[in-house]
DNA sequence: GGGGGACACCTTTTT
DNA sequence: GGTGTCCCCC
């Protein structure tokens, strides 16, 4: 990250000029120096910090624009640069007249499927579908600004099918309404809704003159609603690879980019060719991986530093195997170039890294986990937040439920019992007129035999800053928790509340801390600064869009899981692209990696036929068998 | 009404 | 290996 240099592409797109521009750059040309470029050119023209909005799909993706504007203008800067989600909520939080949102509370996936799961419960008859399948739905729904039959038809779910999910969907967006929640997508379909009136739009136009977008492929329609509100009256740059559309389940169509010119006629369309970042050996597997699509991408990547070492494919005997090639592989480097962060392992979903994370562990080699599941999605630190939920929103059912069960011999029936004393009244409204929260726990505490009002009395003497208040909410419920947990790990939970802590003293409203830790999840185990630590990153592709690493690992590339078994053509597609991202992270070494006795075996002869390196030739990938010499062929019979 | 044991079923991907 | 769900007993 020195001193910036610029292809002649790269500068022609940071100064381009337009209302409205478009950039086509392809893996590893260098997208993100130049939206910094960018930044930097309009601030070195007068264009004040405070009015430029950067707006990425990752929060990744957002701390590391952050952390290369501040490094370069050598100070914190005021550019806006967050996710969509982060942006819109803090317009709403701000404006809670404009957007007609009353101190709403914020909700989860977790708290999502709760709720799903609750309506599955009181609708057996229907026979409903998972809960997680009725909540993607729903989203699906939203994201795509469609009807029932809309997402139905994405989601391949039949015509008699229909009225159980929509139900459900209807469920949840009552329920939501009536206790005041949020969800992630409400944050945008509120925004979207509201920005319909001109003036408002021209307003946050006006404010945010400088909107600049990266991975525009991964805009959805509700997204693009954003957009094009705001397009009339800001300038708009946005980034964006087709080759790199990964989203298509939350909405986003890849081929919306391709429609850009129609969109804004007077659009101005460049493109960033030259690769930067790969040798031509990694790009040849690249390119090829999409030829092999029946789609047009018409992405020929050429590598600007030339030729380096040839990629490797890897057959290992089981999970444990490839894990082992793997950590051998990384400690064999780090010999050389005494540096771990070098070395990056893709994996697919955040479960599939399992092996070798605990290859590393005992071979103490150093690494973080991103993608996984986040600190605040623990079980123990979500408990401690329910009480500081109530306390922030003292309606708020979801916290009241999980907080009250957490005493033995409260259960659920009980749980509701109290919530509905405490928070409604006689006709099941809201009981703005029962008085403060104090009263009403201290009224509930003359007949409490559980012991549930003491935390909560303890809390509300607090002082209110965020930090004192989760200490305050930890120390009261230590007790409890350490015997909840007492045979899971509890030593290691409750060192995460000294970090929970830490969190907090960063804000000054406990609201405003909610929203942050679900907008903004922090990563278990990226806890020890991740950008400056020399550590092995683990990480999903989905994740490591944007990144990139000398040497790269992508794991369980296998018959079943590379497409994955039951695909749809889209689908398919999909993740041909998601490979693709992955192998185009690595810089000079790049080594794919299969095991045949893994938990995905091939279910089925079809995967053996739609396995995308079936027809890999020879000459652009080397091959490790793994086994005896003179077994070259994998128990797949891949033709190789 | 709550707890706990036995069972099946998984496992995308992010905000 | 973990989690959700069902069912039976206290």
């Amino acid at each position: 990250m020195g001193k910036p240099s610029f292809n002649k592409e790269q500068q022609l797109a940071i100064r381009a000029e337009g209302k409205q521009i478009l950039v086509l750059a392809g893996a590893g040309t260098g997208k993100t120096t130049t939206i910094v470029g960018r930044c930097n050119y309009l601030l070195s023209k007068g264009v004040p910090e405070q009015s430029i909005l950067l707006i990425t799909f990752t929060r990744r993706a957002a701390s590391e624009i952050r952390t290369r504007l501040n490094s370069q203008a050598r100070r914190r800067t005021r550019v806006n640069a967050s996710t969509f989600h982060s942006w819109a909520m803090n317009l709403i939080r701000r404006n809670p007249k404009v957007f007609q949102m009353d101190s709403p509370t914020l909700i989860d996936r977790d708290d999502m499927l709760t709720l799903f799961r609750r309506f599955r419960r009181d609708h057996k008859a229907k026979n409903p579908p998972k809960a997680s399948k009725l909540a993607d739905f729903h989203s699906l729904m939203i994201n795509i600004r469609g009807t029932a039959e809309d997402a139905a038809e994405l989601k391949r779910i039949l015509t008699s099918e229909i009225e159980v999910y929509e139900s459900a969907s209807n469920f949840y967006r009552n329920y939501k309404k009536s206790r005041n929640y949020i969800d992630y997508d409400d944050i945008l379909e509120c925004l979207a809704d509201r920005l319909k009136q001109k003036e408002l739009a021209a307003a946050v136009g006006e404010r945010f003159a400088h909107i600049m977008i990266d991975e525009m492929q991964d805009t959805n329609p509700l997204q693009y609603d954003i957009v094009d509100a705001l397009a009339p009256h800001t300038n708009l740059f946005c980034v964006g690879d087709d080759a790199q559309s990964i989203y298509g389940f939350r909405g986003a169509d890849f081929e919306s980019i391709h429609a850009f010119k129609d969109r804004y006629p007077d659009a101005n369309i460049l493109k960033l060719r030259e690769n930067f970042r790969s040798t031509q050996e990694i790009l040849d597997v690249s390119n090829w991986l999409l030829r092999q699509s029946p789609l047009e991408y018409d992405k020929e990547l050429l590598a600007a530093k030339g030729k380096g070492t040839m990629p490797m494919l890897c057959d290992a005997e089981d999970r444990w195997d490839e894990a082992d090639f793997i950590a051998h592989k990384i400690l064999e480097s780090y010999a050389v170039e005494d540096r771990w962060a070098n070395n990056m392992v893709l994996t697919r979903t955040g479960f599939g890294a399992r092996a070798v994370e605990s290859k590393l562990l005992e071979l103490k080699i150093p690494y973080i986990l991103i993608g996984g599941q986040s600190l605040f999605g623990a079980r123990h630190v979500k408990d401690v937040m329910s009480l500081l939920r109530i306390y922030t929103n003292r309606y708020d059912e979801l916290a009241w439920m999980r907080y009250l069960q957490l005493w033995r011999g409260l259960g659920e029936v009980t749980a509701d019992r109290i919530f509905k004393s405490v928070a409604l009244d006689e006709n099941g409204a809201f009981s703005k007129g029962k008085g403060e929260l104090r009263s009403v726990i201290q009224d509930a505490s003359a007949n409490d035999d559980f012991g549930w009002t003491r935390p909560l009395l303890k809390v509300l003497e607090t002082a209110n800053t965020p930090a004192d208040l989760v200490d305050s909410a930890y120390s009261s419920l230590e007790s409890i928790l350490s015997t909840i947990f007492q045979n899971d790990h509890w030593d290691v939970r409750k060192r995460d509340f000294e970090y929970v802590r830490e969190l907090a003293t960063k804000h000054r409203t406990m609201a405003g801390f909610v929203d942050e830790y679900l907008l903004n999840p922090v990563f278990e185990r990226d806890k020890e600064r991740a950008d400056t630590a020399d550590k092995v990153r683990i990480i999903t592709v989905h994740s490591a869009k944007g990144l990139e690493a000398s040497r790269c690992f992508v794991i369980d590339v296998a018959p079943g899981e590379y497409p994955r078994t039951g695909s749809t053509d889209e689908e398919v597609e999909e993740e041909r692209r998601v490979l693709y991202v992955a192998l185009t992270r690595a810089a000079n070494e790049l080594y794919i990696t299969r095991s045949t006795r893994g938990w995905s075996q091939p279910k089925s002869k079809d995967d053996n036929d739609t396995y995308f390196f079936n027809e890999i030739p020879k000459e652009i990938l080397a091959y490790d068998g793994r086994t005896d010499d003179d077994q070259t062929e994998s128990e797949f019979k891949i033709k190789f």
